[in-house]
DNA sequence: ATAATTTTGTAGCGCCCGCTCTAGAATCAT
DNA sequence: ATGATTCTAGAGCGGGCGCTACAAAATTAT
C-alpha cells in the first residue's frame, strides 16, 4: 500500500542514543542526529517527531537496552548481596573503559534537561527509581537470607548506593580514575558485610 | 585618561554565575549574560572576553565564593570531624532550599562541558581535588585526635565523600527530597564515628 | 498499468547564535 | 578647552539552529 522504510528504526535509534549520550541535549543538533542515523531530516521527523520526542524515545531505548538490560542480567546470575557488588563493579569498569568518558545518559540527563523539562524530569526520576529498587530488594532479600546484617535499613541503603552511583557517573566524566572510582564505592559495600564478630 | 566603567565588574560577573548555573553553559546565550549582566554585548566582550572565557572566570567565581568560602569558614568553626558532617548538612540544606534545583556549578559543569574541554575539564577537575583535599585532612586531623575510627583510610574516605557529595548535587536536580539526600550522606557519617564498643 | 499511500532528498524558511564593527559618549592628563 | 584614551550602544555579519514544504521515488492493492 505504500513505500517501505529504507532503515532499521531501531538501529537508527541506538545511532541517536549515542549522539545525545555523548555530545548532550542542547549541544547535538538535528543535523547531527541525521547525519549518525544515516536519514534526512525529513525522515526522522517523519519517523520520531522533533527533537525533545526523540530524545524521549532515547531515555526509554536507553534505561531498556542499558540499566534494565543490567539489572536483570544481574540479578538472574548472582545472589542479592553479590548482585550489588557486581552492579557497581561493572559500572566502574564500563566508566572506565570508555575513552569519551560519556558516564550514563540518564545522569548526564538529570543534571541537564531534566531540570528544564517537567516530563522529562518526571520520566528520569523514574529511571533513577528503577535503579534503587533494585538495590532495595537485594537488600531486602539478603538480609532475609541473613547474608546482610540485620542492622541495614534498606530504606536509607538504597538510597546512599543511588547517590554513590550518581557520583560515580558524576567523577568519571571529569577524573576517570580507577583508584578513585573504587574509592567511593568501597565503603557503601563494605557496609554490606556482616560484622567480622559475627562470624564466629 | 579614560572613561571608567560604568558597571562593577564583580556584580556583573555574579549575575553570570547564576546565568550558567541555572541554565547550563550551551543553554546561556551571550544575549542572555547581556541581559542578566545590564550591560551591552560590546562592554561584555571587552570586559571579559568570549563566552567561554567569561565562563571560566565564573568557575573561579563560583570557587572562590561558594566552595573555598564554605570550607574555609566551617574549617574555622567546627572540629575536624563535625565540620565533614556541617559541610554535607549545609550542602543538603542549600539543595533542598533552592526552587530552581540548581545544584552546584561545578558538579554541572563537570558533566556538561569538562568533557567537551580539556582546560575546563583540568580545573574542574582542580576545584573538586581542593574539596576532597578538605575531607582527606580533616579526616586525618580527627585520626590523629581520637576522634575518628584508626582504621579509617582518609584515601578512600575522602575520595568515598566526594561521590557521595557529587550523588548527593546530581540527585538534587531531579529529585529534591529531603529523606532521599539524607539517606544518602547517613551511612557515609556514619563511617566517621567511633565504634560503639570503643565509647565503654 | 494505474492509483493510492508513504518515504525520501533537497531546498530553504524564520530565527537566534557568537561575535564584531563603528560612531559617539565619557573620562582623564595637560 | 584640547587631545588621548577607553567605554558604550546599536546595528548587523555570517552561520547554524529546529523545522517544514514539496516534488520525486518506491512500494502495494487493484
Amino acid at each position: 500500500m505504500a513505500r517501505v522504510k529504507a532503515f532499521d528504526e531501531e538501529r537508527a535509534l541506538d545511532k541517536a542514543v549515542d549522539c545525545f549520550w555523548s555530545r548532550g541535549y542542547e549541544a547535538t543538533s538535528v543535523r547531527d542526529l541525521g547525519e549518525a542515523m544515516e536519514i534526512g531530516g525529513a525522515s526522522l521527523y517523519n519517523a520520531f517527531g522533533d527533537k525533545r520526542t526523540l530524545f524521549v524515545k532515547c531515555l526509554e531505548r536507553y534505561a531498556n537496552r542499558s540499566s534494565r538490560e543490567r539489572m536483570a542480567r544481574i540479578e538472574e546470575k548472582h545472589a542479592p548481596k553479590d548482585a550489588i557488588r557486581t552492579f557497581l563493579a561493572e559500572i566502574i569498569e564500563r566508566s572506565l573503559k570508555d575513552p569519551d568518558c560519556k558516564g550514563c545518559l540518564l545522569v548526564n540527563s538529570a543534571l541537564d534537561v531534566a531540570p528544564h523539562d517537567a516530563a522529562i524530569s518526571k520520566a528520569v526520576a523514574g529511571y533513577l527509581d528503577e535503579i534503587r529498587d533494585f538495590f532495595r530488594r537485594n537488600i531486602e532479600t539478603a538480609r532475609r537470607a541473613g547474608t546482610m546484617p540485620k542492622s541495614i535499613d534498606a530504606e536509607v541503603v538504597s538510597g546512599h548506593l543511588l547517590g554513590v552511583l550518581m557520583g560515580i557517573r558524576a567523577l568519571t566524566r571529569v577524573k576517570p580514575d580507577r583508584k578513585l572510582l573504587e574509592s567511593v564505592a568501597r565503603p557503601a559495600l563494605a557496609l554490606l558485610d556482616l560484622p567480622k564478630s559475627k562470624l564466629h
